[in-house]
Parts: C-alpha cells; sequence; structure tokens
DNA sequence: ATTGACTCTATAGTCACTATAGAGTTTAGA
DNA sequence: TCTAAACTCTATAGTGACTATAGAGTCAAT
C-alpha cells in the first residue's frame, strides 16, 4: 500500500509518517518504480504502536527507547517500567500545576463583574497592581510550572 | 538601569525581555551612549505583568490584547471576561485529557510486575496488542486531546 | 593596558509536527 | 491517447516562546 492508505488506516498525517521515517522511528521501505512509498501490513501495526505512545503524550525520544526495547526481547523491562513511572509522574506534576492555575484563574475572574469599564476591571487592576506592594518580587513562591517544559 | 537588572529583578531571562521588545509586548526604550538599552522603573511593572500572564499560561497573543485593552481605560471589559473564560474552558479540557491519561498510564503500568523480561512485558505487550483483534483502528475512541494544541 | 563582566545583533535550535512550493507519477474518464 | 485530478516526491519554512551560541562591542576596575 502507498503511504495515503497508511496514514488513512491508521489515523495518521502523511507529512508524520514521513517525519517518523526520517527521525527512524519507521524502517524504510522499498519503492516503486516511481519512487513511491510502498508499505506491507506490518506497517500498521508498527506506526500504531508509535500513535498509542503518542496518544500517551510520551515524546518520540521515549518511544524511540521502547521500540528498541521491543526489539530486544531479552533484556529485563526495569527501563520500561522506570520510564512510565518518570512519564506518570511527570504528568500527575503537570495536573497539580494546571488545577493550580484554575484556581488562580478562577478567583482573577471573579473579581470581575459584568457591565463595567476596563477601568475598573477587578481582572486588569488585579493583574497589574501585585508588584507595588510587595517589596522585590522575590518573596512570593512564584508558579513556575505552568510553562510548557518541552 | 540595564537589562541586567532589569532580568533579575523580574525573575526574567535577558533574551526573553529583548524578545517581549522585539513583539511589541515592551515598548522600546532610550539607549546609552554604547547602545545599551536602559528602563526606569515603570519596567518592573509592565514586565511583571507580562511574566504574571505567562504564570497563568496566557499566549502573548493573549497577553498583548490584555496590554492593549489596559491602555484603553474607557473601553468595556467583556473582551477580558470573555477572554479569561475562554481560558479557564481550555484550561480545564486540558486537566480533563491529562486525567484521562494518567488513568491509562497506570492501567498500563499495573499490568508489568518488576523481574521480567522485555519479551513478557506486560506493557509492551499492551501496548504493541491493540492493533490485531481490532477490525481498523476506527472504531475505537481514539484520545485525541493529548498532544499540546499551542 | 588588560581583564572580566556585561551588552549588542543575528542566527540556529528546541519539539513534533503542519503547510507550502514545485516537480514528478499514477489513475480514471472522455 | 489525451488530459485532468489525485496522489506522491523532496526540500524548505513556519509554529510558540523562548534558549543558546557566535562574534563583536562597551564599561568598570586594576
Amino acid at each position: 500500500m502507498k503511504i495515503g492508505e497508511l496514514a488513512k488506516r491508521t489515523g495518521c498525517s502523511v507529512q508524520a509518517i514521513r517525519y517518523y521515517e526520517k527521525e527512524n522511528l519507521l524502517p524504510s521501505t522499498r519503492r516503486s518504480d516511481g519512487n513511491f512509498r510502498l508499505y506491507d501490513e506490518s506497517y500498521i501495526e508498527q506506526l500504531s504502536f508509535i500513535r498509542l505512545c503518542r496518544g500517551l503524550d510520551l515524546s518520540l525520544s521515549e518511544v524511540r527507547q521502547l521500540l528498541s526495547l521491543k526489539n530486544s526481547p531479552g533484556a529485563d523491562c526495569d527501563e520500561v517500567n522506570y520510564m512510565m513511572e518518570a512519564h506518570i509522574q511527570q504528568v500527575e506534576a503537570r495536573i497539580n500545576d494546571l488545577m493550580e492555575l484554575n484556581d488562580q484563574l478562577r478567583a482573577l475572574r471573579s473579581y470581575c463583574s459584568d457591565q463595567q469599564t476596563v477601568e475598573n476591571c477587578g481582572i486588569l487592576q488585579s493583574l497589574s497592581s501585585s508588584v507595588d506592594d510587595r517589596p522585590t518580587g522575590d518573596t512570593h513562591d512564584r508558579h513556575n510550572g505552568a510553562t510548557f517544559s518541552g
């Protein structure tokens, strides 16, 4: 099958497949006379594995590690466990950050009732004022996990 | 003060400050004879506003909107409210996605007990097997909110 | 005069792709 | 057989919010 069919059958974009190949997550295939990539059924499984991992938010480098572990069946699977554990902790940390963030956003929203002008908008006031009444800005613990880390 | 001091006093990197200037989030300053940027105290407040918004995960384009609203005090603040509401919903959707994800990861982790080989690793098996026993892969609802949207 | 700390601009890199340009290939219908 | 549409190819640029680096200039202290 050609790349378009593989894309359709895996729910993946054509460019993503080419990208995975370039990044050595998928082995390169044979080509047709016209230089089109030709895939057999086994690629559906391989690509689905990648998509499944990505759906779990694993990075491509983590997926690469899992793939190489898959190919050495005798190795013990501590590494897999370790990676999953680390990933779970990352996800949970991110959830905690976002929930804290959500509290702050909701508090902020409550400062502004409708039908006011920007001049009196509690949200903007609250975002603007927090500097003046604090000594240097170093003393309050800054929420530092909110920006995307990767 | 020069850029380094501003950076220290706001907890911001020097490059980030230059970036904000380039992106028109901070007005450009006067320069010294040697072409160094010179800031007065008001920049601390302006930069802190930006950092605070970023700490709430607002995008720079959202921050830009807020800044322009701040500068038109007579306007009504519906826009601010609308933006905050949209942002809160985004954050909450992301939290839900991550919590679902977390359930899946924990389930996956439970499939593999220690001291096994990769060959028998329940995690890898479970990531690999889910294709063969399903018709096309289209029927099961794919978790599609896990990848970062921005 | 020189060292070291700071600053400048410009450019490349990050991540996991998406989007586009410009070219070639294949397939279906007239 | 011609042609148009649909597909594929490579290469390159763009996304967001920065960070990191190179190579040069500036400034303060010794």
